[in-house]
DNA sequence: GTTGAAAAATACTAACT
DNA sequence: AGTTAGTATTTTTCAAC
């Protein structure tokens, strides 16, 4: 951790882009893809994880077929918007594992939450027993997802072209 | 792929768990943690991939260290809802890289959009040349995300607690 | 200070019990 | 499902630019 790189070359840029689409892709395979032999590629993958730019590593599992098949969106409104009172409900949101994102949103001061549930039933019980009676909870919108059509992890990090790996890779080596 | 698991016994719930949490746990922490030896926990992985069950592993990235400062919700309506139309717009949606995740929503047949770009700016230029001028779109709103107070990847499994994996663990030595 | 190469440790895979 | 042996990968150490 001595050496924070400021800004990433297109090695890291690649590296960042396989390990997102395969996150357990060999480190080998890993340095072959990017250009670079093995030891090296290793270092920068610690260095990233270490910088921060990869927060961890997971299994995609398949909701359906482990049961989970609702997913809903919903949008809650607060009664109030101090800051303290907006940190709250974020804290409480965060121990209800069938809340698997909370943003919020500009303009209307409210959250966006995406809760996954074995089915309606269960994902009512959470709204009435839960969400419902959270403190400083106004009102709640929620939208049931029929299907999801696209579901990618992460960002859209472009793999470099070859062009500019070409270049960072002959840079690298002189 | 012979043998098609009906049903998950606490043993698969608890691999599933640990990898979901950590994508790159070695094998034979995953066995430990399991309560199994090595070979026959990589052989549960192994079914467990081929029945569908884990869809694959991803790298966790930190969009705003890599610059991607923008989450912007856009919930769009079609002027058609033909199945035909609404499997058009999902085919040309899953074309565009800052389009993370696209749902389908219950009750007024439109899709939510969760879009990752860098800035403002990025943002309004996708909205402008990309989703605006597709076929079919009648109405986008968007909503910027302020901040991501939570974002679990996928779904609220649930690791068995300690009774119940120690009765299938009995069940599987027997 | 970073990269490339080689050796030691570890984990994974495939056999058999 | 557990054990053992073979293979491959990761990790560490060292030399070179």
């Amino acid at each position: 951790m001595t050496s924070q790189r400021v800004k990433l070359d297109s090695i890291d840029r690649k590296i960042l882009a396989d390990l997102q689409d395969d996150g357990r892709i060999t480190n080998v395979e890993l340095a072959r893809r990017a250009g670079i032999s093995a030891p090296p590629c290793l270092r920068r993958v610690r260095a990233l994880e270490e910088a921060g730019f990869i927060r961890g590593y997971h299994a995609e599992l398949d909701g359906v077929s482990l049961g989970f098949h609702v997913t809903v969106f919903a949008q809650v409104g607060l009664t109030s918007q101090a800051d303290a009172d907006l940190r709250g409900f974020e804290s409480l949101v965060a121990t209800w594992p069938e809340v698997r994102e909370c943003h919020m949103l500009a303009g209307e001061t409210d959250f966006l939450l995406k809760i996954v549930a074995e089915d309606w039933d269960s994902y009512q019980k959470f709204l009435t027993s839960r969400l419902t009676p959270a403190p400083n909870v106004a009102q709640i919108k929620s939208a049931l997802a029929i299907r999801t059509a696209k579901l990618c992890p992460g960002v859209p990090i472009l793999p470099p072209d070859d062009e500019e790996l070409a270049r960072d890779l002959e840079a690298s080596g002189s």
